[in-house]
DNA sequence: AACGGCCTGTGATCTACCTCACTTAAAAAG
DNA sequence: CTTTTTAAGTGAGGTAGATCACAGGCCGTT
C-alpha cells in the first residue's frame, strides 16, 4: 500500500470503528478490497443504462446521485460528501442496469467497492457484516424521514429543515440543485428565501 | 411452545430462510425472542409520543403506519401486509418517542421482537446478522425508488406503478388511503382514474 | 326496514407551485 | 482582461391538484 492509499484508508477505519471495531488483521485484508479513485468536476461514476460494479465511499468532494425526467429535468435521491457512500444500489446489488446518474459536483477522491468483494468482506469479517447492517439501518430510516418530509410538509418547511440539518452542505451546492433534491423548482425556491 | 405459535413460526422460518438459511438449534433459539400478540381491528401498534420496544412481523392482516400533520390529515408512510416487517425505526433504535402512529386495518397477528432481543439474536446467530443486514439493504432500495417516484412521477403514474406493483394491496385498502400514501388528495384520487 | 357510519364519486372554486421570459451577477474558461 | 458559462432573482400567466360541499352506495346494527 502506497502512503498516499494509508491516508485515504484511515478515513474510512475510523469511519467504520465508529460502529464496529476491527482487528489490524481484519482491517488489513478489508482495505484491500477498496480501490481508490480520482474525478474531475463533472465526471460521471454512473451513468443510466450502464453496469453499477461499484459501491463508492467519498473521501473527499461532493457527489449528485439524480433522476432524469422526459422533460430532461433532474430530480436529486441524494448528494454525498465526505464519509458518505452512494451508488445505484438497486442496480449494484441486483448486478442490472442503472436508473440514475452519479456525478460529481466537485473533484472527489472515492473508494470503489464491487459487490462481491463486500460479500466477501461481510462473510470473512463478521464486524463488517455487523458495519454494514447498521449502516443500511440508518440509512432506511433517514429515507423514512425524507418520505414522511415529502408527503407533509410544505415546500417552505422542508428547505427549512434542509438547511438545519445539514448547513454545510446547503452552502456548498448551488440553490438550484438542493430545488431539484426537494422537489421544488429553482424559482420557487428563489422565492421561499423571503 | 404451543402448536400454534409453531404454525405462526413456521411462516417467520421460511421468511428468513428464503434468505439466510438456519439450523433447526439455530431457528430454536432465534424463535423463542418473538412474543405473539394478536389485535383489532382499528387497535394501535404504536402512538406517537410513547415508547417503541418492538418491531413488528405480520403474521395475517394489514398495518398502516402513518404520520399525521397539523390540519390532522394522515400521511402514510408504509403499508404491512403478511410477512412485512413494521414499526417506527427510528423511535425503536434510539429508543425513543414515536412520530408516527401505527394501527391495524384488518384484525391482525404480529410477532414481535425487542431492539435487545434482536441485537442478541444478530451476535448470537451469524445468520440471522446476515438476514438482517440483506433485509434492510432491499429496504433501503425500495425507499429510494419511492423517492424516485414521488420526485419525478405525476400523481396518475404513481398510482398506476402502484397498481402494478401491488395489485393484493391495491385491492384490500380503500381508495383514500392509497390516496395518502401516494401524496394526493382521496378527491384526487378518484378524478384520475379516468 | 330503518338507522348511522364509512367509503366513493363529482361539481365548483381556489391556490401553491410550475413554466416561460428576461435581467443581473458571479464564476470558469479562454 | 475578455468571453462564455452557470447561477440566481423576479414578473406574468398557466395548471395540477387542494379544498369545500353534497349525493349516492354499501355495509353492519338495532
Amino acid at each position: 500500500m502506497t502512503t498516499a492509499k494509508k491516508e485515504i484508508g484511515a478515513g474510512l477505519r475510523r469511519h467504520i470503528e465508529a460502529i464496529s471495531p476491527l482487528t489490524d488483521a481484519e482491517w488489513e485484508f478489508v482495505s484491500r478490497h477498496f480501490t481508490p479513485r480520482k474525478l474531475r468536476k463533472h465526471q460521471y461514476l454512473v451513468q443510466q443504462g450502464d453496469p453499477v460494479p461499484y459501491d463508492f465511499w467519498v473521501v473527499s468532494g461532493l457527489l449528485k446521485a439524480y433522476a432524469v425526467d422526459e422533460d430532461g429535468k433532474e430530480h436529486i435521491l441524494q448528494f454525498a460528501m465526505e464519509e458518505w457512500w452512494c451508488t445505484d444500489y438497486h442496480a449494484y446489488q441486483t448486478e442490472s442496469k442503472a436508473a440514475i446518474f452519479i456525478d460529481c459536483m466537485e473533484a472527489c477522491e472515492v473508494l470503489c467497492l464491487r459487490l462481491r468483494d463486500r460479500e466477501t468482506i461481510c462473510g470473512q469479517v463478521r464486524a463488517m457484516e455487523r458495519f454494514f447492517r447498521i449502516k443500511s439501518n440508518l440509512g432506511y430510516i433517514a429515507l423514512q424521514k425524507r418520505i414522511i418530509s415529502l408527503l407533509k410538509e410544505p415546500a417552505e418547511e422542508r428547505f427549512g429543515n434542509l438547511i438545519r440539518q445539514y448547513p454545510r452542505l446547503a452552502q456548498r451546492v448551488p440553490k438550484k440543485h438542493l430545488a431539484a433534491y426537494l422537489g421544488v423548482s429553482r424559482e420557487t425556491l428563489s422565492r421561499l428565501k423571503k
